[in-house]
DNA sequence: CTGATCTACAACCATTTGGTTGTACAATAG
DNA sequence: CTATTGTACAACCAAATGGTTGTAGATCAG
């Protein structure tokens, strides 16, 4: 085992950061728009400290980045981590469809 | 907020069944041949339990089906958690490229 | 300068997660 | 029938997660 001991904890990380309903509605938006930390804070039910871990959890992820402008932090989405994950399951659904045609090619011979 | 409870669980399910380097290999076992649960279990440095778990938390995420054949229990890939994590980041790919495609307009006007 | 705002971070708490061992039971093998 | 194998599940544990409040430092507004 032990095969990519680094590119499998990006991809812990990774999904774990879209495997909450709260981050993937911030990194809808910061994809679309520009939002400061407290900007987002406000969108959520939940304390500034909450909405400020949760960016760091995607920060960490690659999946948005920081900038700060003035006292304000701009979020901002970042392609990378969105690319790494869609890899990933592209490449499953390519061993799926393997998979698939193989038993297409047995059920022919047959 | 509270936009659509259920798929906003399942795809928690989901990514967190992602969130994992044992249970992404399992994945892409299942996804290529047939695993019993023990078959599964003498892959991994870990206990039969620990894999047993692995297996269930993908069950639940619809990622892979179980049949019982005699004392045996068959693990399988299943197509439909996959698609619908792919088609969530692809949803999330085609958001960035509206947004690049807008900037690039506005480049190209300015 | 003073006060308000934005952010960061520590400390704390309840719950979940990822692992363990042990027990129980059904199905197969001899 | 008996022993072994495959599975399920409970109980337990340490660590991580997702939330809170509180404190403190920068920056901006007046």
């Amino acid at each position: 085992m032990v095969v990519d001991q680094l590119r499998e904890t990006e991809l812990d990380r990774l999904f774990q950061a879209f495997a909450d309903a709260t981050r993937r509605d911030i990194v809808r938006r910061v994809t679309v728009g520009e939002y400061t930390v407290s900007g987002l804070a406000g969108l959520y039910a939940m304390s500034f400290a909450a909405v400020q871990k949760h960016v760091a959890v995607l920060e960490r992820a690659s999946l948005v980045t920081k900038e700060k402008r003035g006292r304000e932090q701009i979020v901002r989405g970042n392609h990378e981590g969105l690319q790494k994950a869609r890899r990933l399951l592209d490449e499953y659904e390519a061993i799926w469809r393997q998979r698939v045609g193989r038993i297409a090619d047995i059920l022919a011979e047959g």
